[in-house]
Order: C-alpha cells, then sequence, then structure tokens
DNA sequence: CTGAAAGCGCTTACAG
DNA sequence: CTGAAAGCGCTTACAG
C-alpha cells in the first residue's frame, strides 16, 4: 500500500502482441483464447492464460469491434431528460439491467428539453458507434436519425414519440391516463378544476392536456383559459403558477399538474397557503413519499421500470434481427387514490 | 416519413476514405478538415465538407482514439450503488455536467453493493479504454485497480473511500455528521435512542455508527446493543427492523437511521403504529419531500451534487497531468431541523 | 490445431 | 499547404 504519492509510472499496457511474444505463440492463438474459442489445445491456453496474468493483459474492446464484421461494440446510448429527475433514473435502471444480461454498457446524457443539445449528444453516441439509442427526444424533428437507422443503429424512443421519422417507441397512455385523473375531481364534485402543465412544446404535455379537456368535455363542466397553465416545467414555476391560481377572484376548488415536479410545486403552494385538505389535487406520475405526506397525493401513476424495460427489449430485438413493422407501445396508467384526489369542494 | 415499416437499407457507412475519394483530395487533408486542423486551403476545406454532408459522414471516434498517442477516449466511467437512488442520480448528473464541458461521455452501472460486480463492471469498462473511473466501491479491496493506475488510468473514489488501495476521494464528514444528529436528539432529552443501519462492510456505514457511539458516550448516555440495527439495506428490510424495535418492552424514544431508505422505511413503520409524533427521528441523506411530511424529517443533509463535482474535477486534473500526493476531500453535512428530530421525550 | 498476412478507420511521422 | 506510407490493437480470411 503506497505512502499516499501519486502512483505514476505509467507503466504502458500490454497488447495481445506482448501476450503473444511471452507465451511463445501467435497473435491469433492470443485471440483465440481471449474470445473462448473452442479449437485450442489445452496446454496453450495455459500458456497464454499465464502470460495474460502475468502481463496483467486487458483486451482492447474498441480495437476489436473495429474489426469485427458487423462493427458491434456492445454499446447503448441513453438519452433522457435528466438523470436525476426520478423518472429518467428509474428508466435508467431498467434499461441497465436488461442491457447487462447482454453484455452491453450504457452510454447516459442529460437533454434539459434542449434539442439542440439532443441532437449534438446523439451525434456524439453515434460518432463512438453505439449499437443503439433509447431518446426521450427534447427537439421537436428526429429526421436527423435516418440515415443513422439506415446504417443499422437501433433507434428506439420512450415517454415520447419521435417527430418526422418512423421508429419504434413505447410511451404512456397520456391522455386517456389524464382523463381518468380529471374525471376522479369531477366525480368528487369539482368544476372548477386548474391545469398547471409544461411547455405545450413537450408532445406528452400535450397528450395531457387533451386529457384534461376530454374528461371535462365528458362531463358538461366548461373549461376556462384563466384556469389553465402552459409552460410550467419545474417545481419553483409550479409553485408560483399555483399561487396565482389560488389568488385568483374566483380560485380552483381542484388542480390538475402534468408531471411529478409540477405536482410537488403545487403541493408546496397548497402547504404554504394552508389549503392542502382544502384544494383537491391530482398529479401525473408518482414521486417518492407521495402516499407518507398528509393528505396522501393522488396521482395517475406511470410505471418507468416497465417503460424501459420494454424500450430496452425492443432496441435488442431490432439488433438482433428483427425486421417487423415499427411498433408504438404503450404502457397503461394506473390511478392511485391517496385522499388528495377525494377532496370534496 | 415512412409508412411505419421497419427501414433496413442497411447502407454502409461513409469513411474518411470515402469522403477523401469524393471530394478528389487525399485522406489526410479529410482529416486535418475533421479535427479542425489550421493549415487548409479554404478552397479544400469547403470541398471536403460538402463531401462529408453529401455522405453523412460520422467520424468514428473509437478508430481515431486508438491510433491517437495519449489513447484518450474521451469517455469516463461512474459506477454507483444503484442509479435509481436520488443520491446516485444526483451524483450522475453532476459529474455529467463536469464531463460535457470537458467534451467527455459518461458510462454508467449500478452495483447493488456486490463487490464481485464492481470487479466486473469496473474490468469491462477497462477494456473499453476509458480515460478514468469514479467510483462508489462496493467490496472491500480495491487492489485490483492498481495496474490500471499505473497504466495512467484516472481512478478517483466517491462517497466511501477505497481500500488497500492510494487514490483520491471526496467523501461526507460521515462520523461528525452522524454525530450532530445523535446529539440533536439527545439535546432534546432522549436517553433511549436506536440507530437503524446498513451493512457494517460499507465503510460509510461504519463512520455513521463511530458518530452514534460517539454523541451517545459525550452525553454519557450508555449504549444499548437491543437498541442497535445493523444490516438493514433497503425501505422494507427498515420497516421491519423500526417495527421490532418499536415491539421491545423498552422502546426507544428516538431513532437515528444511517441513510436515505432507511429513514423512509423507519417513517413508515412510525406511521403504521401512529408513532410518528411521539417517536423522533433523525436521518442521515437528505431525500425529496422530507420537509413537506408531518412533521418534517430532521435530516443530516449530504451534498451529493459538490461530492460529483468535486470527485469529477479532481479526476480531470488527474487526467490533465496533475500528480500531486492523492487527497481525500472531505464535504461537509449539515443538520436540518425540520421537527421529527425536535420531538422531546 | 496453429499462425502469417491483410485490413478495420483513423492518426502519426515524414516527405514534398 | 498536401498526401503516401506505416501503424494503433485487434479480427478476418486463408493457408498449412
Amino acid at each position: 500500500l503506497s505512502d499516499g504519492s501519486f502512483i505514476a509510472t505509467d507503466r504502458p499496457r500490454a497488447t495481445m502482441r506482448d501476450v503473444a511474444a511471452l507465451a511463445g505463440v501467435g497473435l491469433k492463438t492470443v485471440s483465440r483464447v481471449v474470445n473462448r474459442e473452442a479449437s485450442v489445445s489445452p496446454e496453450l491456453v495455459l500458456r497464454v492464460q499465464r502470460a495474460s496474468a502475468q502481463l496483467n493483459y486487458r483486451p482492447n474492446l474498441t480495437a476489436s469491434s473495429l474489426r469485427r464484421l458487423n462493427g458491434r461494440t456492445a454499446t447503448i446510448g441513453l438519452l433522457v431528460e435528466d438523470i436525476a429527475n426520478p423518472f429518467s433514473a428509474t428508466l435508467f435502471r431498467a434499461i441497465e439491467d436488461v442491457a447487462r444480461e447482454r453484455g452491453t454498457t450504457l452510454l447516459a446524457g442529460s437533454l434539459d428539453e434542449d434539442g439542440e443539445r439532443e441532437r449534438r449528444l446523439a451525434r456524439d453516441l453515434i460518432d463512438r458507434r453505439v449499437d443503439g439509442l433509447i431518446i426521450v427526444p427534447a427537439g421537436a424533428d428526429q429526421s436527423y436519425l435516418l440515415d443513422e437507422q439506415r446504417a443499422g443503429t437501433g433507434v428506439v424512443f420512450v415517454d415520447r414519440p419521435p417527430s418526422l421519422l418512423a421508429a419504434d417507441a413505447v410511451v404512456a397512455d397520456n391522455t386517456d391516463g389524464a382523463a381518468s385523473g380529471v374525471a376522479q375531481l369531477v366525480n368528487a364534485g369539482h368544476r372548477r378544476i386548474a391545469y398547471v402543465g409544461d411547455f405545450t412544446t413537450i408532445s406528452t404535455a400535450r397528450a395531457r392536456f387533451a386529457g384534461y379537456e376530454a374528461a371535462l368535455k365528458d362531463a358538461a363542466v366548461p373549461t376556462a383559459d384563466a384556469l389553465v397553465r402552459h409552460g410550467v416545467h419545474d417545481a419553483a414555476d409550479a409553485e408560483k403558477a399555483a399561487l396565482e391560481l389560488l389568488a385568483l377572484e374566483h380560485p380552483p376548488t381542484a388542480i390538475f399538474a402534468s408531471q411529478n415536479l409540477i405536482t410537488i410545486g403545487v403541493l408546496r403552494a397548497l402547504r404554504h397557503k394552508g389549503q392542502h385538505r382544502r384544494v383537491a389535487l391530482v398529479g401525473f406520475d408518482d414521486f417518492p413519499l407521495a402516499d407518507l405526506v398528509e393528505p396522501g397525493v393522488t396521482v395517475v401513476a406511470q410505471d418507468p421500470a416497465t417503460m424501459g424495460r420494454l424500450a430496452a427489449e425492443t432496441l435488442f430485438r431490432r439488433l438482433e434481427g428483427d425486421r417487423s413493422p415499427f411498433r408504438e407501445l404503450t404502457v397503461p396508467t394506473q390511478l392511485l387514490q391517496r385522499g388528495s384526489g377525494e377532496i370534496r369542494p
């Protein structure tokens, strides 16, 4: 064990050639042993393994994939909104578990709703020759990936479908799910139901707003522009928007929030105003501890673990040669009644 | 836009050679343009760019790093406990932000406290020739990385220091932080303070337990084995352990939890038994919504964003040639009093 | 069962 | 300013 000073021998890494020389065999024999090809005599296998261990040899995967016929790197890329968001983190973990079974490693990045960054990071992953990409798209146009698809890279979208590109996608039942959440509020007796949602450039935000409108229409509840807030993206925005709604002359008696951070922000505003037991709240997308606050937060729960698993399985099927038509898989949501959505006006 | 059928031209990807041929220049000239080397005539630059665009050329980063002298791949590897845990996810995001400024991409994996998996995944990342590794170690021996360090790979540990290996590390002030949390409970008047903590194989769990013991000793409060539960790793374990503690003949009047999932599990048990306003609770590591439950959960908050940033900055300094002695950076924790820790016996 | 030669897509070292 | 040759560490295609 060192005394803490920096170790910098910069001892060069042993190559296959070095192992071959030490073992007294040809380069190709070392390659066979490393790749566990059967046809090597036990004695040579042993000599190669000894030399490998002695030199602490580690194969260079990037070099091997260069010459390999299929060019596969056993790497896939994942682009999400923000890895620090629990939805994205759960997606990552589910995809990681599927990838691990295939000996595949994940490159990942956060897009922060920036379409330009999406293109830049996707290009970066392509330049590293990932076998496939799983993307929560931020931009409004994914046609830049067409040539990539043609070159054989697997491309699967998750959470949001692609625009201007045909590809596989795994999404939640955003419209129906949102409608079920709003219907819950209607059934509790509410008529003044506010909507606090994300940028309308985001397809899921549009779909959820459509569900909100549909549920109101179904119940013959008139919509009111004053109760609708688009373009709210994080918890701080949402808290502000909710405070404004509560300050209206005719404030809402219930609020529907289009994603987890918005729900949390609205919740903070309700707490701040002491209205959390009086104004009903339903959020889209579940979040940790939603059941432990008082009252518990009623949510339309998505299933990000299933969405991630399905996206990864779809990608690997494509990489294994599946050429069937593209599919859009819809993962059901589930209304979890915990109290906040059952408050009556 | 396609009709939804699978596109599979498998049009081969254009290479630098193809671009050179189409532009009517030498291979090296294309390389110069791609790498933005100055000494190319404007006319040739234009021809190369036209040909590149026409062929939808994308450079192969793995091929370029192969021949490049420093062998750098502009990729770093991150191994955490579980990317779905908010602590790990925040760490990832902070490291990602530093890496992005350096044009570097992240490969990441979850270890689930499995030392064998740590070695396997670390080897996998090494075989992909990452420039550096940032690791939350799961195993009890990181000496397997010594040859890697010598070969020039940057290795930085975060959250937990390495064992049997000298390397840079960024950690929280686990012992002092835990002691401050337990001191809060002592100051509120408690004498029967339980400890619910993780596996003692985890160095941070040991350090936090040491803080618990030190705070009790400082206050001349005798320790009681019946009030100490080690080996609790997730929320379900913690809920069970807390229920057992509450069922003791002389149950604790306060509980100290050694990490975020344990705190949440203990909280569930207290709720379940209707004891959350009677039994005090302090947790190590903050978590979302800890301030929104009632009473708010008093925690010893870590700063995973700062820890991740410092770890990444340390790694990049090493990659840029810093040869100073290894350092262990300690990031302070902060006691956040929210109510649960201020409950009196 | 084994290995020498060629080549993957690029950068390096060198010559013009 | 430009490009032909050699080589990075490996796999392929082939010959023995």
